[in-house]
Order: C-alpha cells, then sequence, then structure tokens
DNA sequence: TGACGATATATCGGATTCCGATATATCGTA
DNA sequence: TACGATATATCGGAATCCGATATATCGTCA
C-alpha cells in the first residue's frame, strides 16, 4: 500500500493540521485548540477528523509522531511536522495566496468597513 | 428540506466554483475551464463535482440559473453568483488571508526565490 | 459528406473525507 | 472525592469528491 501522496489542493482539515503543527509539536488535543484559536474559533475539527488525518499524514510523513519522556501517566503523544510536512504547507500557502489574491480582483469590495 | 447553508468554511471546490462567477457569467463548461485558468492548472475539477456542488449552491441561492436566449441548439445553462454568494465567497476568501497570513508567521521561509 | 476535436450538459457509483457522538482515562484543584 | 479540563481514540452515518461514462451540438477541414 503505497503511502497516499500529501499534495495541494489540501483539505480544510490538512491544512488547519500543518498549520497548527508549524509553530511548535503538539499532541492531539493541542492540535485541536490550536486550530481554534488561530482561526479566532471559525474553524474547528473533532477528534474524529484529526485522527484520521493524522493517521493518513503519519503514512505519508509529513507529520511523525513520538512519546513524551518523563510523564508519569505517560501515553502523551506529541505531533510534529516533517521538512516534507512544511514543505507541504509552504506550496498549500501560495496556492491559497493565488485564490485570495484571485478572488480580491474579481469581487466588487462589499464591507470595505473596518 | 432546508436548504443548505452555505457559510465558511468552504470546500475547495464551492470556493473555486464561487470565484469563477465572480467575473462574470458561465456555463458549466466554462465554470470548469475558468478554474483551471485560475489556478494555472493547479486545481481542477470533474463534471461529477462541479455538477453536485451547482445543485447544493443553487438550492442555497448564492447561485442562479437561467437559459441563454438567442441560442438555435437551446439549453446552454448559465450560473450566475447572487448578492448572496458574493458575501459568502468575501468572507471565505477573508477567512482564506487569515490562514496565509497564519501561516507565513509560522513557518520558516522556504524557497524564497523569485 | 463525413470525420474529428472542442464544446456542453448530465448521471452514476465507488472512494474518500468529514465530523459529531461516544467512550475512556488522567490531571489538578477545591 | 468530585469536578472540569486535559487527552486519546473509535465508530458510523453523512457529505463530498471526482473519474468514467453517455449524449449531443458546433465548427472546420479534407
Amino acid at each position: 500500500m503505497a503511502a497516499p501522496k500529501i499534495a495541494p489542493p489540501l483539505s480544510n482539515a490538512v491544512t488547519h493540521i500543518l498549520l497548527a503543527l508549524a509553530r511548535r509539536d503538539l499532541h492531539g488535543y493541542g492540535i485541536m485548540q490550536e486550530i481554534a484559536a488561530i482561526s479566532g474559533g471559525e474553524y474547528k475539527l473533532g477528534p474524529g477528523t484529526l485522527y484520521d488525518n493524522l493517521k493518513t499524514l503519519l503514512a505519508s510523513g509529513v507529520v511523525t509522531e513520538f512519546t513524551e519522556k518523563n510523564v508519569p501517566g505517560e501515553a502523551r503523544r506529541l505531533y510534529h511536522l516533517t521538512d516534507s510536512g512544511a514543505v507541504v504547507l509552504d506550496a498549500e500557502l501560495k496556492r491559497l495566496r493565488n485564490v485570495v489574491q484571485a478572488g480580491r480582483k474579481r469581487l466588487p469590495r462589499i464591507g470595505e468597513a473596518q
């Protein structure tokens, strides 16, 4: 089973997971919180979406997982964005920037205020 | 059956369809071409995704449909982005701009060239 | 005339993805 | 010890994606 290739266009879920991990390693729960924080609550994902996607991301090598040491209860897993993951995220951000630019060119300004 | 509400976060498919219609009315085939053109071929959608989504977009009022007149063969349907559709697209573009900004803040610069 | 490629609309069905509901368990603290 | 927050995980239904396929028209070129 070939590892699924992760490449733009990414789903919203994948984009946000990679984005959350770009600053620092996080465990699952932390990813959910970080995503909510980044988007001001506009984008949220539940555990179903998160773990579905983490599975795919791990298999394709854009994210790695390791167990945090020195923790009594053990079993807190940290997720880490790999170099190849950063490249994928970078490509996706470039794509999104183009989308935004195209949109700003095409859409008459709405709610210019603020 | 309540019309499904279209609101951010939009899927990539919906975002691109609305974007294609932002400049001018298009028929289905034209939407596909416009999307490929806007994205430089990076994002494409087939007729399945297109008509699935058009159905939903029509039902929720962000897009309307009308038949082009004065055409011998008849039956070329044009799709039009409504005001409410423009508002939705605008909101989505704002969201995406925030995503891009957050990413640029978090990602170490890759491939700075160009 | 006939063939061809591009244009144009549409549906089907399998695969993928989404994502809330639910279930555990631990941790800090009051 | 009770509680809320933290943390991980799975399930299954729903929604979405999207290529394959089918049909028909149009222009054009031999």
